[in-house]
DNA sequence: GTATTTGCAAAAGCTTTGCTGCAAC
DNA sequence: GTTGCAGCAAAGCTTTTGCAAATAC
């Protein structure tokens, strides 16, 4: 089980409301409550960390609202889904796209995540797009092991037992 | 729905039987065949796949002894698990791991996975390592999107209506 | 009036677990 | 005789879906 699951955004967001709007799409106010939520969330959320978030904002939310909302957004390239490496458990977790390519690192000791972006990993991404001949619409890195403090502390404990690496 | 989830794995792939029983680990006949049926797999397979090949070899095997094999392969780290961009559901595709690290590219359009590795993708590693202090133990980059002659089919087609991303 | 959205509850899918009995050393 | 593995079935979790009622344009 995992202590802690937070995160920090560091890169500039884009805006949601203004874009899903700017392409004629009408929202209703839950639909938009919704989305102000992921907007403004300040970590990972998983869906029912969103619907619990959102129905502070509007109570009559619905679980199916949420996934119906959710699959719009993805469908229209404006959030990403992540794994953060099944840290806990099967959940997705969902985040506004940014204008720059950024990877998670996910701490199997602590739980924490860590967002990187480097210009190694753009140049990467059009690497792949060109000798793959491959029109991209979703990159996703994901990065699994031990934080410094974490790797510092399994030195330490390394009599006991290995279990390198709790979740694929 | 996905037409072919079709895979070629391009990139040598570790022994796991040597690799598990080097480190004291017995086996039993049900694990190792499992474990040779990851490894002869000449595709990616979820555990449902793998237990329909397995039956071949021992027909008594359980889905039970199929997830508990997984985990403990994966817990060595000898296999790694991929969401191939969750094309095809929820399930989780297993591989041998593989000396050099190799992404997956995941076409939207026919399903096809293509695999690809480049030195550009082992130094980004060890960006990622150096610059969060941080000990990997799994990576996982996976892109979704559509292969050249999908992209090609999706540009005649692009008056009928917008669905750049069908799953994130 | 037609089309879209919502709520509800049930279903679906994949994965995990408790427990009993069995096998290995 | 301990220790660990297998089989079975049930439960667990997240996500999806069908359909009727409600809402929007």
């Amino acid at each position: 089980m995992v202590s802690q699951l937070e995160a920090f955004f560091l890169f500039p967001r884009f805006e949601l409301l203004n874009q899903v709007e700017s392409k004629g799409i009408r929202l209703t106010a839950q639909r938009r409550a919704l989305i102000e939520t992921i907007q403004e969330a300040t970590t990972h959320l998983d869906a029912a960390g969103l619907l619990k978030l959102a129905r502070e904002r509007d109570p009559g939310i619905n679980r199916a609202t949420v996934y119906r909302t959710i699959e719009l957004l993805k469908n229209l390239g404006m959030i990403d889904e992540l794994d953060l490496m099944h840290l806990d458990g099967e959940k997705h977790y969902y985040e506004v796209r940014t204008e720059q390519n950024h990877l998670h690192l996910a701490c199997f000791g602590c739980g924490k995540i860590i967002e990187f972006a480097t210009p190694a990993f753009e140049s990467l991404k059009q690497e792949i797009a060109a000798k793959n001949d491959f029109e991209i619409q979703v990159i996703r890195l994901e990065v699994g092991g031990y934080c410094i403090a974490c790797a510092a502390k399994r030195e330490k404990h390394l009599h006991e037992q290995h279990k390198p690496c709790p979740r694929g």
